[in-house]
DNA sequence: GTAATTTTGACAAAAACATTCAAAACAAAA
DNA sequence: TTTTGTTTTGAATGTTTTTGTCAAAATTAC
């Protein structure tokens, strides 16, 4: 239940990795990196999957750390943030009985 | 499981009243109602809230309807998807068991 | 103490988004 | 088909949000 930034702050504390190195592989300021593993700034999909590459974790894992991460950001505050939650599912379920390729 | 712009276009077509007129209301120019009805455009809260006191239906139900569409478009085109809207309702169950007022 | 790392915030640049407006497209009616 | 009213479109503009840079301050490690 993790959000991605303490994710990769653990990872990278336990391989006592400065924000710089990290940063670098990314190619971004280490101050970007700090506030992102703080929750001050989002990740971009990019940069997941970088991060993933990075620590050699599963991508997919990472990406839904960071996607919920900024679905329960658009939801803060809102009586009804559960309920659109659920909605949405179904909404999303429902798309997908009708995609085609 | 309609979206906000199918919602309020079908009320509006109910009622036989122009763009111009619900427009007006929401203090907006028609072309962006026309957007927000076709889905071209999001309508912001304020104007949520304007609509449902305009038709007389439930606000928090309309909310609902454009809270879920944001969130659909969000996490449209991921393969995780679903995972994350669960896991972010997950999320935002775990932070109301924090809340305090 | 020094050195290395991390955090912060002011600022600038870029991107995303919203709004306005007028013309075009469309529909209904005469 | 002309007139009238409505809706849609897109270009131009304005605004907000996001993103990145940088340097100084704070923190931590040695």
């Amino acid at each position: 239940m993790d959000n991605l930034g303490e994710t990769i702050r653990k990872l990278r504390e336990e391989k006592e990795l400065p924000l710089r190195t990290v940063a670098a592989f990314l190619d971004i300021d280490q101050a970007i990196l700090s506030k992102i593993e703080r929750g001050q700034r989002n990740a971009n999909r990019e940069q997941v999957v970088k991060l993933a590459e990075f620590f050699k974790i599963n991508e997919s894992d990472l990406l839904v750390s960071w996607l919920s991460d900024k679905l329960v950001y658009e939801v803060a505050d809102e009586e009804v943030a559960l309920k659109a939650l659920k909605v949405a599912e179904e909404k999303v379920k429902y798309q997908k009985t009708k995609k085609t390729i």
